[in-house]
DNA sequence: TAATTATATTATAATATTAGAATGTTTGCA
DNA sequence: TGCAAACATTCTAATATTATAATATAATTA
């Protein structure tokens, strides 16, 4: 229905259009976490990270290794991601247009 | 609710989580626009264009003046836009994560 | 193999977003 | 003043997202 290059563009967007997901990535970038440390870290309950999670696996932002019982996720390319929340916090106005 | 920082950021990932809303960021990075030279260059209806026009302008990503009879819709911060989106389509993989 | 731990999926209700139609407002000009 | 152009707002129906509760699955351990 759109230009898929837009498409594209705004589904990535679109997975960090959600505060816990910005969060996610933002502990994500300390290294990699399983989805009961998340569920510590953040406030939120588990089928919810699990929600979260899989939103931002299917926008190719993250990925998963089992580890045990548990499932360890992390980013696909955190230079990139640690670039881009830079180059939003450069100046105090987070909007950035 | 959310931890205001993460919400800020979301805020303004949202604003550009619509397709429709990238093509109007990357045409405006081209320079300003009016509505109906918007409503030209995409195949957008008027009061769509305007709808998203008017979410952009709430997260803070463009402004207007006022020429006439038309409204100049332009980019509030240019340069850290054009770092953004560059910064996202510097490999293939558009994801980013 | 049964129980437990870790995580995912499904169902549901509430809310938000979106496109498009209809209507309203503002500006400039005849 | 009256009209047309440019743009915004409101309304509505369709769809999507979200949080929570309930249930299911997969891996480990007793």
């Amino acid at each position: 229905m759109y230009n898929s290059k837009y498409r594209e563009i705004s589904d990535f967007f679109n997975a960090l259009s959600h505060p816990v997901r910005v969060e996610i990535v933002a502990e994500l970038l300390n290294g990699q976490k399983c989805v009961s440390d998340m569920r510590e870290l953040i406030k939120v309950n588990q089928p919810n990270v699990s929600q979260h999670l899989s939103v931002l696996k299917s926008a190719g932002v993250v990925d998963w290794e089992q580890t045990g019982k548990r499932k360890c996720y992390f980013l696909k390319n955190p230079a990139r991601l640690r670039k881009i929340l830079n180059s939003m916090k450069e100046k105090k106005n987070v909007s950035g247009g």
